[in-house]
RNA sequence: GGCGGCAUAGCCAAGUGGUAAGGCCGAGGACUGCAAAUCCUUUAUUCCCCAGUUCAAAUCUGGGUGCCGCCUCCA
């Protein structure tokens, strides 16, 4: 039993074999930094982060870049309405891009190479590709002949002559075929340019994925990853580009994830109806968009939508709550002796099948799931109104606790960050005023007992009365 | 027009040949001094439609319908 990952250039499962015995590396096309990124593009930094986790878990090294396109139209036009360089506004979206991720627990690439910083490497990058014969300069451009690379088209299984047929490619007369792309773009008055054979220009999109990939992860690596819009052409183009200069495959599997829709639209800064992460971060918590984000499969689209995140919320919560009862009791005095009524075995088996999900393309809805399960055994036998705690239970809870954190926390990321209070004055003046409480309800003096229990409720503590003690915590 | 994907309960969603996971909502119950919170039980004779293959199909094949995406910057 292995992992199996959908390669969207066979169109099929494969088994995932890496290069190397123990490591893994991995290219994502990170954002264009010239705005705050939304839910989507966060959907495309998370997707990779699973899979990382998950790797990991399962004993592989990581190496991962993931790129900053910090010139091309877009930057050059925002640029110029903010009246900033081009590269302050790429220093500034480039920090609220680490501020976001860190926020929503995504951990860090190994690198973040910048496509201004290797444009000596396109530059290279497009000569050879000349030299070969697969690229042609036309006045100060210089484009890549499609048609000379046989296989083009295989990766987003498109064919040429379709492609011809319905284009939507505006008609140049500097191209041979409207469909050869832009490699080098001869750079227009007042925008940034760098001096290379053909003059003064800035280089086509697609071309930095092809030269900061191979660069950093080698001109053979494991995994590529970005969104299905991508696809065609960028990845379809980076595809041609890599492998007409190195003249095999370099990439072995490429990884799509799908969309997030409004309304059963796109999501998407061209149709102005996204939202950004950091606008959903006011509403929600990061373990909840995370949680949301992964309980459906990664290659299918998603429906954005706050009733869409409320039942996400409410779902995790379930797990979460009983995380905190089994940390709850875990504190507790336990009598001696009993046994731990099937809870390592359980433990074991929730971690058997949650692997097997994962194993599977990375389905972390099924995996989702299996957590469910084994939460509502634990409720079960945790719920029961005989339940006592024994040593022998103890035991037991621990494994699922450690299980949890490791399956939940550390593969899925979806347990809280710890609080910060904890260890400080909080903690326990809370436990006192709890306590008191606890007396004072002992002698039936409910209304201040009420009172105090409001009281903590404003300032964001809940009591919870169980039968084992009373529960705190905060919200 | 070409290519790709999807269609499972009120909603979200797993499930690629063996007789429908899980979550949300709803309903009932437990717990409680009252609450809040929580927990438990329960919710699809059936998987868009039609035909076929098979002992057996949500799962395979053929046809149809509907939706979405890509073919243009896009995660």
């Amino acid at each position: 039993m292995g992992i199996k990952i959908y390669n969207t250039l066979s169109g099929e499962k494969e088994d995932f074999k890496p290069i190397k015995e123990n490591e893994v590396g991995i290219y994502s096309c990170g954002p264009t930094v010239y705005d705050y990124f939304h839910i989507g593009n966060a959907r495309a930094f998370i997707v990779p982060d699973i899979i990382k986790r998950y790797l990991n878990y399962r004993g592989y090294k990581i190496f991962h870049v993931l790129n900053f396109t910090d010139i091309d139209d877009k930057m050059i036009k925002r640029a110029n309405q903010e009246e900033v360089t081009i590269e302050q506004l790429a220093n500034r979206f480039i920090k609220a891009y680490f501020e976001d991720t860190d926020a929503l627990n995504i951990r860090r690439a190994d690198i973040y190479p910048k496509a201004t910083e290797h444009i000596e490497g396109m530059i290279d990058l497009v000569e050879k590709l000349i030299a070969k014969d697969y690229a042609y300069s036309s006045g100060g451009d210089v484009y890549f002949r499609v048609e000379k690379f046989d296989e083009y088209g295989k990766l987003s299984k498109q064919h040429l002559e379709d492609l011809e047929a319905g284009n939507r490619v505006e008609v140049s007369g500097v191209k041979e075929n409207p469909l050869d792309f832009t490699l080098w773009k001869e750079s227009k008055e007042g925008e940034p340019s760098w001096e290379s054979p053909w003059g003064l220009g800035r280089p086509g999109w697609h071309i930095e994925c092809s030269v900061m990939s191979t660069k950093y992860l080698g001109d053979r690596f494991d995994i590529h990853t970005g969104g299905v819009d991508l696809t065609f052409p960028h990845h379809e183009n980076e595809v041609a580009q890599s492998e007409a200069c190195c003249g095999h495959q370099v990439v072995n599997y490429w990884v799509h994830n799908g969309y997030i829709n409004i309304d059963g639209e796109k999501m998407s800064k061209s149709l102005d109806n996204f939202f950004t992460i950091r606008e959903i971060l006011e509403k929600y918590k990061a373990e909840v968009i995370r949680f949301f984000l992964i309980s459906k499969h990664y290659r299918s689209p998603i429906n954005f939508s706050d009733s869409e995140l409320d039942s996400a919320k409410k779902s995790l919560g379930r797990l979460l709550n009983t995380l905190d009862k089994v940390e709850n009791l875990l504190d507790l005095d336990a009598v001696e002796g009993g046994g731990d009524k099937g809870l390592k075995g359980l433990a074991q088996e929730t971690e058997v099948e949650f692997k097997e999900a994962m194993d599977d393309d990375f389905n972390t809805a099924l995996a989702i799931a299996v957590l469910h399960t084994m939460v509502k055994e634990v409720n079960l036998i945790v719920n029961n109104k005989e339940f006592i705690l024994t040593e022998g239970l103890k035991e037991g809870l621990k494994e699922i606790k450690s299980t949890f954190e490791s399956l939940a926390g550390d593969v899925l990321g979806i347990l809280p960050k710890q609080e910060e209070a904890k260890g400080g004055l909080i903690d326990p003046l809370i436990e006192l005023l709890v306590e008191v409480r606890s007396e004072v309800r002992k002698n039936k003096n409910y209304e201040l007992a009420d009172k105090i229990r409001d009281e903590l409720k404003n300032l964001g503590v809940q009591i919870k009365d169980t039968p084992q003690g009373v529960e705190w915590k905060l919200k």
